[in-house]
DNA sequence: ACCTGAACACCGTTCAAGT
DNA sequence: ACCTGAACACCGTTCAAGT
């Protein structure tokens, strides 16, 4: 794979590259084939000989950007840590590429889907869940996953206007704080966590929580 | 609030009305202005007299479609059961109109997932967890059920072109059943549970294994 | 105040024609 | 085999003009 045939002349992957690129920095809707066309020095019908359509590249865009997750070994970890680490591999992703939260959930990426669920799977059979039960415990962590990928793709595109990250989230805790707590109780005693909180953490212990409730399950 | 002002005469609640019953029987891409103001008997653009474009149209439509779960009073059950409910209530709602499964996690229907978030976590509080802890717990639970939403929203997306749900689970399982063993041994042993699970049920286990998981880290 | 409908600036995709 | 670029059938949105 990777095989660039050189700097000039198409080819599938010049081409997935190219669009990685751009929807990194564009989201979504910056990605269109005639940018892409334009980006690559070619004419726009010229992509359809080597993609079918959007829908395929994005799904391959996907493929490229979780290839490293999908192809991990575990070594010889705990299963915990072992389902934590996937996990994280998962997160960065798309943090790094907030799209494919957009993406994952799709028929397109599903075999991607599907080597992120076997891994998952393997650890929760390792943790030694009945089997009846691995398969919901599995998903649980599957859906979970693409929960938060679905709220970072979408905090990515009302991103795109302009403010960051700590901009975006210091306005929604202000919003929290000036709540009426007759209605909002919970908001606004939580809207400090909300102003200051890490992704990433806040990531990991939904999976720890889920993996504990694992444990009590067995 | 539905305030029709009669058969005629262009509402807000009519346009969402229409927008609402198009979603539900063509998914996110049956909805167009042009089609919207032909089922509504008027000028394309009419319509953007009362909405301000398509973002707030779909924030609208989930907004009405959210309507029940976002009013509920919990009554004087138990946290863990007042949890459930609120969830089966948006299960069901994105079980009946999937389209809003590619909106909750929006920027433009923000309010009502805060509304969901206060609900979940005024149960969370009532469950006994440290303040410190109660906000990564309720967005867990709100992730995952984003989650649950985004694969409902896909998998309707797929369906739009002719197969059933029955057909497409059954097409996935005989997937899951062909592959490799060697490769894939979850999946190979998860493929009858993925042929005949029960999506609602498959959901609840979900919710009760990340309580129980909020349970023992009490 | 509310509606009309042509017009603008885009899309994804196709396809005859080229090399 | 691979690429070009005009053309097709759409989009969301705007806005002068009507009532």
């Amino acid at each position: 794979m990777a095989t660039r045939t050189g700097q000039d002349g198409l080819s599938r992957d010049r081409i997935v590259e190219a669009a990685i690129a751009m929807l990194d920095d564009g989201g979504e809707n910056a990605l269109t084939f005639r940018a892409l066309s334009t980006r690559l020095k070619t004419g726009a019908g010229a992509i359809y000989w080597h993609v079918a359509n959007k829908e395929e590249l994005l799904a391959a865009a996907t493929q490229a950007v979780l290839a490293d997750v999908l192809r991990g070994d575990e070594g010889d970890t705990t299963p915990r840590d072992a389902v934590r680490a996937i996990a994280l591999g998962m997160f960065d992703a798309i943090d790094h590429h907030p799209w494919i939260g957009g993406q994952l959930g799709g028929l397109a990426s599903r075999s991607a889907s599907m080597r992120i669920i076997e891994r998952i799977g393997q650890q929760v059979q390792a943790l030694g869940m009945p089997q009846e039960h691995q398969f919901f415990a599995t998903s649980t962590l599957f859906s979970f996953i693409l929960g938060v990928a679905g709220q970072n793709a979408a905090n990515a595109r009302a991103r795109v206007g302009g403010r960051g990250r700590a901009e975006l989230l210091g306005a929604e805790a202000a919003i929290w704080a000036s709540l009426d707590p007759a209605e909002f109780p919970f908001l606004r005693s939580a809207a400090g966590q909300m102003g200051d909180h890490d992704d990433r953490e806040q990531f990991l212990v939904g999976i720890d929580l889920i993996l504990s409730g694992i444990g009590s399950a067995r």
